[in-house]
DNA sequence: ATGTTGATTGGCT
DNA sequence: GCCAATCAACATT
């Protein structure tokens, strides 16, 4: 598993490096795992960076966003629009607020539990969005908190060879809304050029 | 105590 | 392309 070095470094690092890398859930049993092809980096910064969670509360940890402040290689998840769970990786320093959302990965593993998460949709829209992929990996509340790097833990990412720099993408981070500039159109999402499982 | 806003998705026009 | 679903966190009263 990418131990905890890897994550203790700046969030766009990381989301850049991820892409190609394996996360897997160890569930029921079985794991349930994918390649990662679509990240986005959060805070980092000089200044903080306002479509971060973690730059609410005049920058200060609530209970929501407490993990995001602590150590990297953590996973940071949390519940939106009444639906949805999204999946993040802590990284950076201790004490500030860094993670990588994870946005979209291509199965590999546990493919026919992916497919009954996510049933009658077709293969690519299994995991080709931030919610979409938690449900495909059945991660919710419960794996708020944890640690990616502990030798008996439930999540982890396994290490894969490095997808070419010419491969690498990159654009606005999706999904921002009001956000103002010019956190709205850093370009800190980070995808595989022309990946079938990369969102829409 | 009440009102607003989302790091989204899926269904309908 | 537009919009409802659905609720926790946060801001405002």
């Amino acid at each position: 598993m990418l131990p905890l070095p890897f994550y203790a470094r700046p969030a766009q690092q990381v989301a850049r490096d991820l892409l190609g890398k394996t996360l897997v859930h160890q569930w029921q049993g079985v794991r349930l795992a994918g390649r990662i092809v679509e990240t986005e980096a959060y805070c980092d910064s000089a200044e903080p960076d306002l479509a971060c969670h973690g730059s609410r509360n005049g920058g200060r940890p609530t209970p929501r966003t407490a993990v995001m402040f602590g150590r990297a290689g953590h996973s940071y998840v949390y519940f939106t629009y009444g639906i949805h769970w999204l999946f993040n990786i802590v990284t950076g320093e201790e004490g500030q607020a860094n993670a990588v959302l994870i946005r979209a990965l291509e199965p590999t593993e546990g493919e026919v539990h992916m497919a009954m998460h996510r049933a009658p949709r077709p293969r690519p829209e299994w995991t080709n969005g931030p919610a979409k992929l938690t449900q495909a990996l059945a991660l919710n509340k419960s794996h708020n908190g944890l640690n990616l790097c502990a030798a008996d833990g439930v999540i982890w990412v396994e290490d894969a060879p490095a997808v070419p720099p010419n491969l690498i993408a990159t654009g606005p981070r999706i999904g921002l809304g009001q956000t103002p500039e010019p956190w709205l159109s850093i370009p800190w999402r980070y995808w595989v050029a022309g990946h079938p499982f990369v969102s829409k």
